[in-house]
DNA sequence: TTGTCATATGATTAATTGTTCATATGTTCA
DNA sequence: TGAACATATGAACAATTAATCATATGACAA
């Protein structure tokens, strides 16, 4: 017969959190998961950017960047701010330069 | 005429990481951007566990898990040790913890 | 060795997703 | 109001990927 771990399941199962959080956990870090926007929170760590300068600076069309800061800010990762023409896009907090951060010292250390 | 940024762009290309480390930095999160394997990970986050009782726990195929399972050891973020017929995983460091915070804390904080 | 349990793996399929292209919206200035 | 610039958006296509199914590998016990 197969081998019994329900007493471990039991206690494990009361530490998980819900499901939709566990959804909406793995649906952020699928935000980060992607080289375009990685170089956008990147170029957007110190100061804020225009939309076509972060175009010039990763050498990719408007539209896509466009498209990338829309998912971005619908994330709460990004915000922006009107001046004119020009739309600025900044980081929204600290959070951002804490998850990447921790992610540049996993893959760096080994 | 469009307007000019480059002396701000020579400025932030200067301080970007190199591409091969932002890719990088996005494959990891896009391990972290899967519901199953976040469980996996939440399920590992106090005790090592067997795939068996992580596909019980999850409710989810042996096959499922184990696949998944491949792919977190393939980014060094679980290790196994076998004990008989059965292979125990584990978190393989703390930086699996630390970037499960963070994100944690960026969803339920607003 | 044979049977059973535990895990791994390869191929396939369905669903997700990032970029492109064309075009729309919004702002400024002459 | 019209022209130019900055940005946003919708549809379509190509590429990636997670689960499934069938099967293989590995360990143990009788």
């Amino acid at each position: 017969m197969p081998h019994d771990h329900a007493a471990l399941l039991k206690h494990i199962k009361a530490d998980m959190p819900t499901d939709e959080l566990l959804q909406d956990l793995g649906d952020l870090f699928k935000i980060f998961g992607d080289t375009t926007r990685i170089k956008i929170m990147y170029a957007l760590y110190e100061n804020e950017m225009c939309v076509c300068a972060i175009a010039d600076l990763l050498n990719m069309t408007q539209s896509a960047i466009s498209h990338q800061l829309k998912v971005l800010k619908a994330a709460n990762l990004v915000e922006s701010r009107r001046d004119g023409k020009t739309i600025y896009y900044r980081l929204a907090d600290e959070h951002v330069k804490s998850i990447i951060a921790q992610g540049y010292e996993h893959i760096t250390e080994k």
